[in-house]
DNA sequence: CACAAACGTGAGCACCGCTCTTGTTTAAGA
DNA sequence: TCTTAAACAAGAGCGGTGCTCACGTTTGTG
């Protein structure tokens, strides 16, 4: 059985049932890639995704520089699995922070935990941010494979946009057909999280996610500089404000 | 006397009064210059920044390939230039379009106007907005030479909110010793625009530019596929809602 | 007219992503 | 248990990159 880099991380543990028979290869295979990602992660830090060198991954681990297209095709697919990492690594962030608002009615507390969440992991990973939000790299159409760990991070909020819906009472709920802004994919997504919301709603969220991703881009980016001192104010006004508009408030 | 690339463009016309004496040489090297970024500037537009490559362009202008280290000190250098073009460009197409409102007082026009000839901006030229709004490549901190262009490109917005300020009748003036968010230079620029402003307008309204900026980034770097299916309506309904809430309407 | 600065050129260095061939190790089927 | 094919590691190599340097030429100036 032939297997490509693309299809290694698909193919584990082949055995169903029997846990054990997983073989000296497949884990070196496992532990190889996980020490790859690893190395890849670290330079991705320290230099930036422009600068990645497979060339210099290798010699991180010491192996032979044709060594790591075993593991990964090109580095296209290094990248895209550091921005599936970073994707991850963003919604786990996010998760952690909204979950820990022990009142789930309190919308207001949930988007103050979920906005400064982001812009948090953002400012201690500044490299990855870029990966994700900056400019594209791997191709104007992001993999495939990508789109699932998006759509993770970007739950929290989502789900708290339905919440705020179904306590205002909104009528004309975005439905496959109706929608004339919206993709019609998105009425799925919004049944499968938690129930519909109305377009309008939905439009403005947008509108408010954008402008956080917009604030933290242009500060991490240098946009700010001899504009804004005192970012973290700045960030906690416009929030706030944004909090405000979009009528999140203390509920039952 | 010795010239460095990086002082080319300020050492024209070295002998004032006479016009005439610019010398076949100088004329040669302006002429060049030009060339050189303009082939960049194609090769910017077809295969994006990063695979923008001296050796390439030099094969365009059929020289050697050392020869453009003549012209420009390095890659970054070359970047700096097309990063300066590309703010220019943006801050001639806002200038025409907020120009374009011949009832200055009809805020919520010109807003409109700034607003959709950024995005319109943007979508004419993908590889610029990414240039300018995507990932910093020359350098985490942008090079002295681009603040100018890029404040001339924000200045249209600014004198709109510094008119609004104005009209409303803020108090709590931008100072140099007053702000606490805002950094300490700005209160000179907005002096020299048109005047003071209130901070929590300035405030607010870098909140509006930062999610038009977001918007677009998110439109162009494909954040919103399989979201918005309408991106024109999607702008346009949110650009209108930011204009209601910073009170853009008509005027004397 | 001499001289120095600016210029154009080609070779060369170190690096990159990626491919191919060669030889070895592992695992599965006869 | 032996065989055979797949997976693997390694090294050479290809075309490309940014950039430097030495060389000979052109140009402007004192």
């Amino acid at each position: 059985m032939s297997m490509t880099p693309s299809e290694s991380t698909a193919a584990t543990s082949a055995t169903a049932g029997t846990t054990k028979a997983v073989g000296i290869r497949e884990r070196n295979r496992q532990e190889l890639t996980a020490e790859i990602l690893a190395s890849a992660q670290r330079h991705l830090v320290e230099h930036g995704s422009a600068d990645l060198s497979l060339r210099a991954i290798t010699r991180d681990l010491g192996m032979a520089s044709s060594a790591i297209y075993r593991y990964f095709a090109s580095r296209d697919e290094l990248l895209t699995a550091l921005i599936i990492k970073a994707y991850n690594d963003l919604a786990d962030r996010v998760e952690v922070a909204d979950g820990g608002v022990s009142k789930r009615g309190d919308h207001r507390a949930r988007w103050q935990a979920i906005s400064t969440s982001i812009r948090d992991w953002a400012l201690d990973n500044p490299q990855q941010w870029a990966l994700i939000y900056g400019t594209p790299i791997v191709g104007y159409a992001a993999p495939e494979d990508t789109i699932a760990a998006a759509t993770r991070s970007t739950r929290p909020l989502i789900q708290l946009l339905i919440d705020e819906s179904g306590r205002s009472g909104a009528t004309e709920l975005v439905t496959e057909s109706n929608t004339s802004i919206l993709a019609p994919g998105l009425s799925n997504i919004l049944a499968e999280i938690g129930g519909p919301a109305a377009e309008t709603d939905v439009v403005r969220g947008l509108g408010a996610w954008a402008e956080i991703i917009g604030l933290i881009s242009l500060e991490l980016f240098g946009h700010l500089k001899n504009v804004v001192l005192d970012c973290d104010a700045h960030f906690t006004y416009l929030s706030n404000e944004i909090g405000t508009r979009l009528n999140f408030e203390v509920g039952p």
